[in-house]
DNA sequence: TACCAGGTCCTCG
DNA sequence: CGAGGACATGGT
């Protein structure tokens, strides 16, 4: 794992250089990053952020560091009750607890922990696999797709929607926007092997603008 | 004090 | 299907 990871994006917020969640850059280079998963914390955000504001979010991604239970095995092995707390700042901290449980459980058994292995998966298969865990729906897990595994899947969110209403499109399925906006795109990126990035950037954009014109 | 925040699941008609 | 409700904390 190379120390870009350090700089990962959560569905569009680029963690602050040489900070994660409050730990100085410099220790986890001297220390290494011992129980934590840099991409199974992304997908650890996705399912936390649901509903959520993300400054409720990253004091709970810091609890699960600190308690040393990033990842997959470590968080399952944490008793039930010291997960809910320890992602109650989230809100929904019973179902978001049993969520990454789940989720958690579902790594383990079909991918031994391994979610490197889930990213060897084809898009459409990887995708409708998550679909199937109990807690991920379509923006959790394109969120997952897109951000932790580099897969070129457009997210769709409220933000996206608010975007879109205000533009005059309008549809009634997560899909059709999500299709929209990938058509769309598709044919502005040259190569196809940058379709990720500019998907993973569009997002951003519309997240910034999303929380920018909140307080407006 | 009320209202809102980057969803998902369950239930009922 | 599709509308309606439950889930829960922290910020403004």
């Amino acid at each position: 794992m190379t120390h870009d990871s350090c700089n990962a994006t959560h569905r569009g917020l680029r963690i602050e250089n040489g900070l994660t969640y409050g730990i100085p850059y410099s220790h986890l280079k001297k220390h290494g990053m011992p129980f934590r998963d840099p991409h199974f914390e992304i997908a650890v955000g996705a399912i936390l952020t649901q509903n959520t504001a993300w400054r409720n979010v990253a004091p709970a991604i810091q609890n699960l560091y600190l308690a040393k239970a990033l990842t997959p095995t470590r968080l399952w092995q944490l008793h039930h009750r010291t997960l809910q707390s320890l992602v109650r700042p989230t809100g929904y901290y019973r179902q978001k607890a049993k969520k990454l449980r789940g989720f958690s459980r579902w790594l383990i058994d079909q991918y031994q922990g391994n979610i490197q292995k889930l990213k060897a998966i084809p898009l459409p298969a990887a995708r409708s696999q998550l679909l199937r865990v109990w807690g991920v729906g379509k923006e959790t897990a394109d969120s997952i797709l897109l951000y932790a595994l580099d897969k070129p899947i457009f997210v769709v969110d409220a933000y996206t929607r608010r975007f879109c209403s205000g533009q005059g499109v309008e549809f009634n399925e997560y899909d059709e926007y999500r299709l929209y906006f990938e058509n769309n795109l598709r044919r502005l990126a040259k190569q196809p092997e940058r379709l990720t990035r500019i998907y993973q950037e569009y997002h951003a954009l519309l997240v910034a603008w999303g929380k920018g014109s909140r307080s407006k």
